[in-house]
DNA sequence: ATAGCACCTGGAGCGGACTCCAGGTCAAGG
DNA sequence: CCTTGACCTGGAGTCCGCTCCAGGTGCTAT
């Protein structure tokens, strides 16, 4: 499979594509004999595994993972260790999150009253 | 109070107060004769706002929020079309770091099987 | 009077996550 | 053959949200 195909099936520009194998996001992509990148499924796992996780994992903790997971066998530990932290952190972003859209509805329903006292108001004029 | 004070209240450093300001996230704070930030409370409570909004609406989104409050009665509406806007985009956010946490915690039941085998085959050994 | 310290400003630097670009290669179609 | 178009690479540029720095000012304590 193209890099534009993977592109359009993905949503993700090929750009970005190249970006995600250049820093390790995802293990080296199989090339056609003039070096043209032919994803396989393993590649395509990695790019949907990505994609999914980049909302809430870092770079830097995904290329990590990408790198152990070559390693083999030996880093299953490792890895999990990775995830389990790396959850910890999301919740904790989450959570932050959280906070700023439980003020963002109190907010907006301050407003909501606000506009409806001046609403009234005009109308008893 | 001093911007160590704020500093140390809010767990900010001086240098992010002060970007805050210059960047309009917050008023202009009150100064001393001699330039120095003299904080009151309108001043806390921008910092104390913008310190719990941050984390889920974006700079550009919560500088616009100031320009407005600053201009007055007559931009209530606007403002509240901005919060409703921003909180779309944070559910959307939160959305896409749930699927994420979904993916983490498949993840991570995966790996705990996967070891909790292995070591199963260790003791048969 | 002077040393020391907290504070000021404008501007540069940084890390993350892309995004864009120039210049080059290759396979296919006219 | 020669052009065209998709792909390649390495490197530079961009945006966000800080963070750091150099050089300067002013209060306070000795």
């Amino acid at each position: 499979m193209t890099i534009r195909e993977v592109s359009e099936r993905y949503g993700l520009s090929a750009d970005t594509l190249r970006y995600y194998e250049r820093v390790g996001l995802i293990p080296p992509v199989p090339r056609t004999g003039s070096g043209v990148r032919n994803y396989d499924a393993a590649s395509l796992g990695w790019v949907e595994l990505i994609k999914c996780m980049s909302a809430g994992v870092g770079i830097e903790a995904l290329t990590e993972y990408c790198r152990l997971f070559q390693l083999g066998e030996e880093t299953l530990e490792a890895r999990k260790a990775l995830l389990v932290e790396q959850r910890r952190q999301l919740r904790e972003r989450m959570e932050d999150m959280r906070k700023s859209l439980d003020r963002l509805n109190m907010k907006i329903e301050n407003y909501d009253q606000c506009l409806a006292r001046k609403e009234r108001e005009l109308r008893g004029v």
